[in-house]
DNA sequence: GTTGTTTGTGACTGGACAGTCACTTGTGTG
DNA sequence: CACACAAGTGACTGTCCAGTCACAAACAAC
């Protein structure tokens, strides 16, 4: 209030700045057993900083896990559109396809994935469906833009990519038996 | 071991039945909230037993979750199989069809919906992920049998399910936006 | 150097919950 | 009745965890 004219000078603020460290870790602590099992003490361990400074940079543990929600889909949209713009002025078969190569390559370590899921499982918490709901929008407009495809074969896309999740948590891919093959067959991962 | 020959006579087990009528509950209790943001207190309280009988009828409260999440692929299982008996005789895509039917009406309360999802995000849990894998094998073997459908219409028929939960964990059928409608179009729910 | 602001923490509290154990009650058998 | 055994529970314990609060240290401004 004294000094309105200061703010957007000088040194940006450390805060902020440990915000999004934290978030960073919050994403990958969080992935690993999901909101209810996993303690922010954890995600304060990771980030080296006090649980204390945790609660204060966010709005109790459910704004922390909404957050890494939110950073999950963020992530998840712009690889999709980086996918894209690489293999632009093909069709949207070719768009989508590189989309998807673009997916399987940002979810090779789990956590995105893993994410996912436990935001899907905790959606009985309000905040937390609201998050789900503005991370699939964000993703299906995105995959919608950028690849030009008709609503069927986005709807197709999601459907596999959600098949693809299931295979990941199951960890189909290191079952040796005819039914995960058939699950498996053609589903990209790791 | 003193008297073996009276066992298959008289009353039955009382003990068992419990089991069965807890467990039961145990479905519809964990599929609320998931494993662990569910007390094992609420199972109890919901089948008029104290904690302590559910404690000694189940193996801790992961061997009362993995008990519920066989029972309810066994179920799901079972509708599929009675969903197919129905249009024998048939093609294929009918009886996949028929299957979906069955899906959808048996899932007309979200409780096995839930739980699946539940436990898919629970598969850091080496019991819970094999809980999982029996269950995905016993209805990826049950519906390739019941309709002789081809590997790649049996795993379209998955993810169409997969996309089916989200949908339903969401709450997309309640949001009228046009990007819910492309994921919402024609999935059977409710 | 004192006053104010921001970054950051140690130490604590209150509640919830998994699991146990000693105990009671019911029931069939000799 | 006495005995054994199964069904069933109340009361407890130890632990873990979300969230708070009073305080410290750094840094800026005057």
């Amino acid at each position: 209030m004294t000094k309105p004219e200061v703010r957007s000078r000088g040194v940006r603020s450390t805060a902020e700045a440990q915000r999004v460290r934290i978030l960073a870790r919050a994403v990958e602590v969080f992935a690993r057993s999901g909101y209810r099992a996993t303690p922010v003490t954890d995600v304060a361990l990771e980030a080296n900083v006090s649980t204390a400074y945790v609660f204060r940079l966010f709005d109790g543990k459910l704004g922390l896990f909404v957050a890494a929600v939110d950073e999950c889909y963020e992530r998840i949209a712009a690889a999709m559109t980086a996918g894209a713009e690489k293999s632009a002025g093909t069709g949207s078969a070719e768009l989508l396809d590189a989309m998807s190569t673009a997916y399987v390559a940002l979810i090779h370590d789990r956590s995105l994935i893993a994410l996912q899921v436990h935001a899907q499982s905790a959606c009985d918490v309000p905040e937390i469906q609201e998050a789900v709901r503005r991370g699939i929008a964000k993703v299906v407009r995105t995959v919608s833009a950028a690849s030009g495809a008709d609503d069927d074969a986005v709807q197709r896309f999601l459907a596999y990519g959600q098949l693809c999740h299931l295979i990941v948590q199951a960890g189909l891919g290191d079952v040796d038996s005819s039914w995960a093959r058939l699950v498996d067959h053609g589903i990209r991962h790791d």
